[in-house]
DNA sequence: ATAAAACCTGGAGTCGACTCTATGTCAAGC
DNA sequence: GCTTGACATAGAGTCGACTCCAGGTTTTAT
């Protein structure tokens, strides 16, 4: 069991942002202790982390959201969380295509102005 | 010379959003028709989408705006430019290998309700 | 010549996602 | 016993990035 504050170092989430998330229903609330304190478990973490997975995917917190509502009303709705997370899948790989063109246009680009540069270097020297 | 609703089109971009990025100085001015109405030349059309790679990496509206400022500024600037490409790639390289992960992981979840899912239909079937 | 379509400007409004403030409780150490 | 630090709540504020509105001009089609 883990206090709010060990969770924000593991997750790098600010305290704050932890309970914004538990607050509009983002993860599912934690158990408190006698004195109010949340107190989160392995499970909660795990949920955490796929939550991030997904943000992290470009998928909004609205969205996010309806499929933690599904996980919290049971094993009826695996079909529809399914078929969420097939969509999600696809976006990912569109994604991940996309910035790799991306990122191999500024690659050229750096080659493109590597080579520039030297040669400013190279004239800004012959011209002594 | 495209207008900029033909700009809109092919850049996905809305014709207010391109108003709204010259306007804050994301991409240099274009130039303009007797009438006022902006005309696009195919190196403006270009930069938009140099913009946008910037963009889709991840990289905040302020960041790119000094990086075209940098541009506007001559050869001067080109090894800040280069310093500003580099960084950039390593942070949409590490974005690839996060989101490659949380690929699998979603893929891997998909596997295991699928599985669950397969289950819950035969049994299902056999309570008839 | 009149209506419709595409453009213009300046400024206000919206929206998502935090982030901070004010105020308060509780436990532990000096 | 009093301060310090980690936690709590409710609600206001901020920030980035659009997005829309009011009001106006110009070209195109009927």
């Amino acid at each position: 069991m883990m206090s709010i504050g060990q969770v924000s170092e593991q997750t790098g989430l600010s305290i704050h942002t932890l309970r914004y998330y538990e607050q509009i229903g983002l993860v599912t609330p934690v158990t408190r202790r006698e004195n109010g304190h949340r107190t989160y478990s392995q499970e909660d973490v795990e949920q955490i982390n796929f939550v991030l997975c997904l943000k992290k995917g470009g998928m909004p917190i609205t969205d996010i959201k309806r499929y933690i509502e599904l996980m919290q009303q049971g094993d009826d709705t695996v079909a529809d969380r399914l078929n969420i997370l097939r969509a999600h899948e696809a976006v990912v790989e569109q994604q991940m295509q996309e910035l790799g063109k991306h990122l191999s246009f500024i690659r050229w680009k750096i080659d493109y102005y590597c080579e520039y540069h030297r040669n400013q270097l190279e004239q800004a020297s012959t011209e002594t």
